[in-house]
DNA sequence: GGGGCGATGCAATGGTATTGCATTGTTTCA
DNA sequence: TGAAACAATGCAATACCATTGCATCGCCCC
């Protein structure tokens, strides 16, 4: 196979496709989070709801998670290697960088269990920092 | 005066006005968080951008904070006592319901220290839950 | 080769947030 | 008191982002 993702994509139930190669592909080439407006425009001329529809396969399979930093749109990123949809492991801080900004995952930094009253059943937590991330802070 | 709303108004330097001791009233009275759409509705035919402006004017002043909980539309709530608007004392956990659809503020629940790289700026932080609330528990 | 089914692409729609601008209301000061 | 100055309001228009409908395309299996 000439493609490497194709495997990855397997592994998640989903059918390898052109688009969908190309889409784990660029997912997997940036560091940062990416929106579906980021993914179209590093595609160059896919049709943007093409795209909008993989990365919803793409998260409803457990490939990629998403993330809502304040930012207006959703951002997606590869989820860590034990996700499953049901089950997922990214309890992970994400970062927004007013700055520039780009939306991190820090998989280093753990997110803390939260003390709540029993009653509530907490099915998702998401915790998001915002502020300036090292490498504008170190140009600036 | 009639409306013990206007010291809270006065207070926060913001100029009352009939529209803004309404929404000023609608946001007390509920105990949830409420969206733009929320407080239009609550307020019978109020002009929306109005009530728009009316919120980003509290949030610039320092009255309420802003909770994007990942519904769609972002949700407003009263600060605590000692916010300004250049600090913000609401580090308190956010509470989405995705039963009832209601976000609430746990000002019980601290947001714990984040053992952040120190080449990271924080200026903000949120922490939303996400889960079935202590009301719709207790129904189902 | 043809049927079946999922994936794709274009068009249209829904929802939320924001801006422009004319009007209204209120304060300030001569 | 009356006009200027300024702030707030309301309607219209716009900008995004997300989602749905539907016809077409492409692939797999028979
Ligand atoms: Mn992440
Ligand atoms: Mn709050
Ligand atoms: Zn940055
Ligand atoms: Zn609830």
């Amino acid at each position: 196979m000439a493609h490497p993702q194709e495997d990855t994509l397997i592994a998640k139930q989903i059918t390898p496709t052109a688009m969908r190669l190309l889409v784990l592909e660029v997912l997997q080439q940036q560091s940062a989070a990416l929106s579906l407006a980021d993914v179209e425009q590093l595609l160059g001329h896919a049709d943007r709801i093409t795209v909008h529809r993989t990365l919803k396969t793409f998260t409803d399979k457990g490939l990629v998670h998403r993330i809502e930093d304040g930012s207006g749109a959703v951002k997606f990123a590869l989820c860590e290697p034990g996700c499953t949809p049901e089950h997922h492991q990214d309890l992970h801080v994400h970062f927004f960088c007013t700055q520039c900004r780009e939306t991190s995952c820090l998989p280093a930094v753990a997110i803390p269990a939260i003390p709540l009253p029993s009653a509530f059943q907490v099915q998702e937590t998401s915790l998001v920092l915002k502020g300036v991330c090292a490498r504008c802070t170190s140009i600036a």
